[in-house]
DNA sequence: TCCATACCATACTTGCGCGTATGGTCGAAT
DNA sequence: ATTCGACCATACGCGCAAGTATGGTATGGA
């Protein structure tokens, strides 16, 4: 038995597994358009008839790939949120650790530019969906009525994604270290009842 | 001399700017990436060789329809702003008009999900600027000190462009007509002082 | 009347990225 | 040692949309 392939470094054969995180590697720095197979074949150091081994299509990977990235993000959101029980200390904790973790929402950013694929759209209504019944039912512990602890939720949620979204590429004037976690900061207090 | 030409009906021969306009459609209807000339030219009843008299390339009529419509837009903005001299009054009548007029506001959507094409980049950062910088001042002059101006700003922004990201196919639960303008609401309670 | 120009059609070429077909290699199990 | 299957290379076909080449038609002015 060889000693742990998995770890070797740079071995020639490849698994499903490899094509996917180099795939959301690709997705992360260019978008969902920038996936093709011939440019992510010469990243990984082989050709298409590699890929067409592990994949049936091009769709596949995609689907496979985001698959993957959305079991992975679910895990962590579920374990930061069952932590802190005071649904106010939540919310800030929330907001404080998803300002910090850009580089983690490259991907759903990517994945909201192309929210216009049939593929992807499904995810980001799921995503979407998830994350606004997080926020609406922290809102809710925190003494908000139904109806304003939806519309609270929304708007914090609007906020981030419009945030990741403008950020992107430069989309707006961009900030330094300080500027930013004062925004944020001031965000919480805006958003977050005291 | 012939009555007018410009306004004949479905008159045979067309000009840049007709071309422009239907490109607009186009982009609001189904985004940057549905427009091609050849489907252009089957709506407007002609073929390619009628498009490449007029323009040199694809991203030639992108541009110019983009450039026409910036400046469409620029201008309905400056009027609507400038009509309301009390800054709290002016961001309420702002978000307001805003909330009804989501129609108008499917082709900067659209050009937000192509903000990864070098051609629209710059436009989304100009649009940005523009926008963010009228909001900062409206803060301003409602009492804002510059800091918590160009924070409230930028979370009124992101907000905004994050709604219109996520309602373009339903990325989230849809809201009927009272929820949605419940929704407006408790957004300009919420980000617009007293 | 006749021509020049503006506008348009038709028939190509080209490039790109997906997918397919087919054969090759290397390790592991018999 | 042979064989089998997992993994990969090479070469090709194919569809789509952009862009080109070239010729045709209509209209206003000389």
């Amino acid at each position: 038995m060889p000693a742990n392939p998995q770890n070797m470094e740079s071995r020639a054969r490849l698994s499903a597994a490899d094509w996917e995180q180099a795939a959301l590697d690709v997705v992360a720095a260019e978008g969902v358009a920038a996936l093709a197979v011939e440019s992510l074949a010469r990243v990984l150091g082989v050709t298409k008839g590699s890929f067409y081994w592990h994949f049936p299509t091009r769709d596949a990977l995609l689907k496979a790939a985001i698959d993957r990235w959305e079991r992975r993000d679910e895990d962590e959101i579920i374990s930061q949120v069952e932590a802190i029980s005071d649904p106010r200390l939540r919310l800030r904790d929330l907001f404080q650790r998803v300002s910090r973790e850009v580089q983690s929402h490259r991907i759903y950013a990517a994945l909201l530019q192309a929210s216009d694929l049939p593929l992807v759209q499904p995810v980001i209504e799921r995503i979407s969906r998830r994350r606004l019944s997080l926020l609406t039912d922290a809102y809710r512990e925190a003494g908000f009525d139904a109806r304003r602890a939806a519309h609270r939720a929304r708007l914090a949620y609007t906020a981030y994604s419009g945030f990741l979204q403008l950020n992107q590429r430069h989309g707006m004037p961009r900030m330094d270290q300080d500027e930013y976690q004062a925004y944020v900061d001031h965000v919480i207090t805006t958003l977050v009842p005291d």
